[in-house]
DNA sequence: CATATATTTAACCGATCGGTAATAAATTGG
DNA sequence: CCAATTTATTACCGATCGGTTAAATATATG
């Protein structure tokens, strides 16, 4: 049942959608990190009283898993795109890394990331989220390699899993990177000479 | 002037020693975060009250960045030790790159991974810190590195200051990734394919 | 219009946050 | 033994934390 369908029924319709405040209260937690961001901020961010926010989330930790999922969800989709722009298997791989690697740079990195390491080690819930979607993209680039090996494109000879663990595991010291440094050339530049490396 | 020197002056004599109680803020920090962590976790840790943590270090921010700087150096100490343990160039990058994912491995991930995802991005003490040992960093490895291709233990042909970028890019992502794994295999693993891949 | 239902709003809760001030205890020098 | 000085300890501060409760508001139904 859709958002509009569901605000047919009786009582007090609901003053504002459900996926714009979701999309907010992501930024917020991506931006601050989760102990950092106070229901306050969350309330200052989305224009909604705490009230509205917990009836229709839940608590604070059940909304940040929601803001995770939906981001999961939203940069999956949008990345994924990508490995089909073009009929070169690298040239997708490329374009879906740049991806990856634009959104950690305009964004405030990666949220992932950032709930990885402040979350996954005391938070299951996050831990088993995070778990669950690096285990479909590390797949995903592995696919990738694969047929970009078929393709004659990457050269070196190693199995695509392990490659596209290098390359997950690549991305994420990216994410953190970014971090501590204003000049994002350095970040494209390693991811490229990483990739260069196996053609 | 030394600790001890410190305590043969006038007045009551400090009942803890500074580089004991600082080593345990450090742990807690390390463990809980910089948001995670509250002063009564601090003085919990340490045995120690919240006036006494005060006199000795300043306020939270000021003790943190002292934990952080302990940290740096510990650390720092510990794993360059490891490159003049052998005649082989290689094995010595390699005996210090285990080092560094052991430390990260048997702490609760990487310290300065940690506060550069969760504060770098808000604080500049903190950026500024991780910033310059991330440069010291970069250069103790391409120094390394350079020795190994001289050595004919690299064949790749690769500026040793871009694979040393490689590295703090591919330790950085590794010091995240354990986070979301429990076996530590993986990690290894991903760490001796890069290496490998430039024999 | 009356009732039932759902949302919005605001007041309120105890707990905890980082930080400070006042007091007690321990030491040195006179 | 008596100041002077430093540390240890306790009590306390206003602010904010996440979360709840209750009243006000807005809609559909009958």
């Amino acid at each position: 049942m859709s958002q509009a369908e569901k605000n047919k029924g009786v009582g007090r319709p609901r003053g504002f959608e459900e996926e714009r405040a979701l999309e907010t209260v992501m930024n917020t937690f991506w931006e601050k990190g989760y102990e950092g961001t106070s229901f306050k901020d969350l309330c200052l961010a989305t224009g909604l009283h705490k009230g509205s926010l917990y009836q229709a989330f839940g608590d604070k930790h059940q909304l940040f898993l929601k803001a995770l999922g939906y981001y999961i969800e939203r940069t999956f989709k949008n990345v994924a795109a990508r490995a089909y722009l073009h009929d070169s298997p690298m040239d997708n791989l490329r374009s879906l890394l740049n991806e990856v690697v634009t959104i950690s740079i305009e964004g405030n990195g990666c949220m992932l990331l950032n709930s990885l390491v402040e979350m996954a080690p005391h938070d299951p819930d996050v831990k088993e989220m995070i778990g669950r979607s690096y285990v479909i993209k590390q797949r995903f680039l592995a696919d990738l390699i694969d047929k970009a090996q078929r393709a004659g494109e990457i050269t070196i000879k190693q199995e695509p899993d392990r490659l596209a663990a290098i390359l997950m595991v690549t991305l994420a010291g990216l994410a953190a990177t970014i971090k501590g440094f204003s000049n994002t050339d350095h970040i494209r530049h390693v991811l490229e000479d990483v990739l260069s490396s196996w053609e």
